[in-house]
DNA sequence: ACTTAGATTTCGCCG
DNA sequence: CGGCGAAGTCTAAGT
């Protein structure tokens, strides 16, 4: 990895045009063609960039990264430069991660009665022409149920739960199949659309999935 | 902006878990305190990250980033120090873009026509009660168009469309308001779902739109 | 303070 | 390789 704090003027062009006038900033080159332009504030995102594949040209006070396809470039013009060192870092392992939507949605594959009681599993990622439903279940009564899972649950998601419904009851044999909102979370505004199409709202605790964790009860039993 | 390459390991709690394996990586800390970890590889993103505001806690091979406000953690452990500078940067002016979508919503507005023949501008960000309308426009026959203005349209736009349709034709007088998707790019789903709904579909270049490329016509004239 | 919509979204999976 | 959906999305703007 090549870290250079330079005063430097950048040009994006490509999807759009950008510039950044000339002014102090980090430019920092990684091993696989990566190359950000960040400032000292702004938080998290360069102010400038190109991602991998990229080709990199380099000559007295100036630098070209253009993408191996396409007509996306990056100028970077350098009036001065500070600091210019080299790392060698080697390999670093891949961020493991743990508490997203599929791990949300193997939970209550697992234990589908959280969506409701009496409820089985019939298939994960259920397929329809446009896209797969997340969990298909059946009820004590043998009626169907769509289960669209959600780590944060918005109007879009009611959306697309009513777009899925839509296509299934299509299907004669499925034409009460009803649907279910599923999340961590579940927005005040989604949660009135989704009842006033008659989904169903269920908001799960991963910790309680877990068993690491009691449910609450009501409140004030 | 500090800059520390280091041998760490490094854990996310807060929306979810995630760990970072002993490794070499670089360390980041803006002067806003942002603090990003990057690998030599990835792109772009940081492998972990805080964004401000945040109270960073440093002592003996540790760092803890914390949110200002909330659980969220980040938790450092380094096991080893290659480098750590500080470049005093002052301030870095910010970016300025151009062919945004912003910019796709003013040329339509100048230019009309290109949403539909005979289209002439009623108003900008024309109000419902669900969100303001792209453009709002009559045709020759004096007929209500709502545009919906996008740089890559996806089925997320048509449903956003549809949604202020519906608003719009609550009002007698504009009961036969008419749809126009217009981007620079039509996802297939988006046309496909959009024409089953009588939206009609417009894909427009910003080059043409400014007068710098000429329109291309028939292929095969 | 909270919500909504855009982004050079990026990223990963699956066809 | 393209299309689609999730993201610790992030970020800016509006209410």
């Amino acid at each position: 990895m090549r870290l250079i704090v330079a005063r430097c003027e950048v040009r994006y062009t490509g999807r759009l045009n950008a510039v950044l006038p000339n002014a102090l900033r980090l430019i920092m080159i990684k091993s696989d063609g990566s190359v950000m332009v960040h400032a000292d504030t702004g938080g998290y995102k360069p102010q400038n960039w190109m991602t991998p594949p990229t080709v990199i040209e380099e000559s007295e006070g100036r630098m070209v990264v253009r993408k191996l396809k396409g007509d996306d470039r990056l100028d970077i013009e350098i009036s001065e430069i500070v600091s210019d060192v080299t790392h060698d870092m080697g390999e670093a392992a891949a961020l493991e991660k743990d508490g997203v939507e599929r791990d949300l949605q193997e939970l209550l594959a697992e234990q589908p009665h959280w969506c409701g009681e009496g409820l089985r599993l019939v298939r994960r990622e259920w397929p329809t022409d446009i896209g797969p439903v997340d969990l298909m279940c059946r009820d004590a009564d043998d009626e169907w149920i769509a289960v669209e899972v959600k780590r944060v649950a918005t109007i879009e998601a009611v959306e697309q739960l009513t777009r899925y419904l839509e296509r299934i009851r299509q299907d004669p044999a499925m034409g009460a199949c009803r649907g279910v909102l599923a999340a961590q979370t579940i927005k005040p505004q989604a949660r009135t659309l989704a009842e006033s199409r008659g989904i169903a709202c269920v908001e799960v605790d991963l910790a309680v999935l877990r068993g690491e964790r009691e449910p609450e009860l009501t409140l004030f039993a």
